[in-house]
Formats: C-alpha cells, sequence, structure tokens
DNA sequence: TCGTAATATGCCTTGACAGGAATATGTATA
DNA sequence: TATACATATTCCTGTCAAGGCATATTACGA
C-alpha cells in the first residue's frame, strides 16, 4: 500500500476518518457504528497507522485511535493545482450566467 | 471503476491529470511525455473520461484530451472538513512553537 | 481506393487487496 | 491463576484492475 491515495480510495477507510473526525474512537466503537467485522477495522486500521492517518493511544483494554493530520495534507497539497484550474472555470461560468441574465454581477469575489 | 478516489489512486492517471492541467494533449504526447505504451494511455483515458475527468475533441485524426473540473472538485469536497481540522493542528503547532520561542529554554534544536 | 497514421479494444496473465473464519496476543478483574 | 473482554494476526479465497501484445477501428492523404 504505497501511496495515501490508494488508503484513501477505500470506502470503509475514508469512513473511519471520518468518524475520527468528530473525536477517538476505540476499535469496537468503529465496529459498531460502521457495522464492520473487527478483524476489517483493525486492518484497516493498521494500514492506516502504517501510513500515518491515524494515531492509538492505549487506555484500559482498548485502544483509542485519533487522526493525525499530515498525510491528508499532503494529498491535499495535490489538489492544488488544480484547485486553482476549476476556480477559473467557476469564473468563466459565472460570468456565463450573468451575461445571460444581462445583469450585473452583484457577488463579486472577495479581495483581501 | 466505481468512485472517483479509485480512479486518481492510480499514479499513470495522476500523471495524466497534472499534464492535462497546462494544456490538452493528444494521446501520442501523453504517450511520449509519460513514456506510457499507447494502449495504457487509451486505456487510462478512457477511464477518466468515462468518470468525466477529462473530455475530448477530434482534431484531424487526433484525439485531444482536456480536463474537466467538476470530479475533482467532488473529491476536493470530501477533504474540506479534514482541511478544518488540521488548520486548528497548525495553529496548535504554532502556538508551542511561539512559546517555546518566547521561554527561557537551554538548549533548542533549530528550527526553520 | 489504398495505405498509413492515430487511437481504441479484446484477450490473457499476473499481482494486489478486501473480507471471512479461526486463532493468537494482550489486558483487566475475580 | 483462571476467565472474560478487546484487539491483532494468520490463512484462505474471490475479485478486480493494470499491463503487454495483438488486432480492430477510424480518419486522413495520395
Amino acid at each position: 500500500m504505497e501511496s495515501a491515495f490508494a488508503i484513501v480510495a477505500e470506502p470503509n477507510r475514508r469512513a473511519i476518518l471520518r468518524l475520527l473526525l468528530s473525536s477517538e474512537r476505540s476499535v469496537g466503537e468503529i465496529e459498531r457504528e460502521l457495522r464492520l467485522s473487527q478483524p476489517s477495522v483493525s486492518k484497516h486500521l493498521k494500514v492506516l497507522r502504517e501510513a500515518g492517518f491515524v494515531g492509538s493511544r492505549v487506555e484500559a483494554q482498548r485502544r483509542l485511535y485519533r487522526l493525525r493530520p499530515e498525510p491528508l495534507r499532503e494529498l491535499d497539497a495535490w489538489f492544488a493545482p488544480f484547485r486553482r484550474f476549476w476556480e477559473q472555470h467557476v469564473d468563466a461560468l459565472a460570468h456565463h450566467l450573468d451575461r445571460m441574465d444581462h445583469a450585473p454581477s452583484r457577488k463579486r469575489k472577495e479581495r483581501p
């Protein structure tokens, strides 16, 4: 499982990440909330852990998993150039619609 | 190949998308710039096309492929909540470093 | 119309990975 | 220590997708 992209390509792993967004959880909690088998959850967590997406701490017999930001940031960084690309497209679309309305645009881009 | 995530999980497809970011290209151009076999390029383009990542137009015997914004936007939207998450973490890190800066400390590792 | 360039498709093999069941490891409580 | 709970790991199997090679399709030029 080389790339971070391959890791978030798996739907159940994405679901786990979304869960952990709100708060840390134990394996059993993830298992119940996502209705997955326990081995499946453990395996996905292993993949996520080894790729740095999650970290864990031990509390009694449980292991509490929490989100870690770095790999997701890396993924997001890949999107940055594309974001610029489609923002142009949004602008072009907005202009087009404006012209079809032949009304002056009210909504303008914010200027910092 | 259901999800948009699975589609960008493939390295060569990501390379193709990056290429198309600068300008539209023919299959042959992609083939040469990425040093892929022609069937491989055609197959990847088919996947990308069917998922809406690229569009094509015909020019003489060539097909020029160009980027389409929608699916990438959708992917990016998935990241939005996580972006908020790690932005908090960046802030926390910044604060932490600030405090280390202002606190009297004898030995300190150099910090970029 | 024939030949040629550009691209698409089909078939096959191979490898990777997710899921299930059973089991192992580890940890707390009686 | 024995037992029950929580999590991890192993083995097996089915599926699916990528790549190579050959071939089909399409469009152009002479």
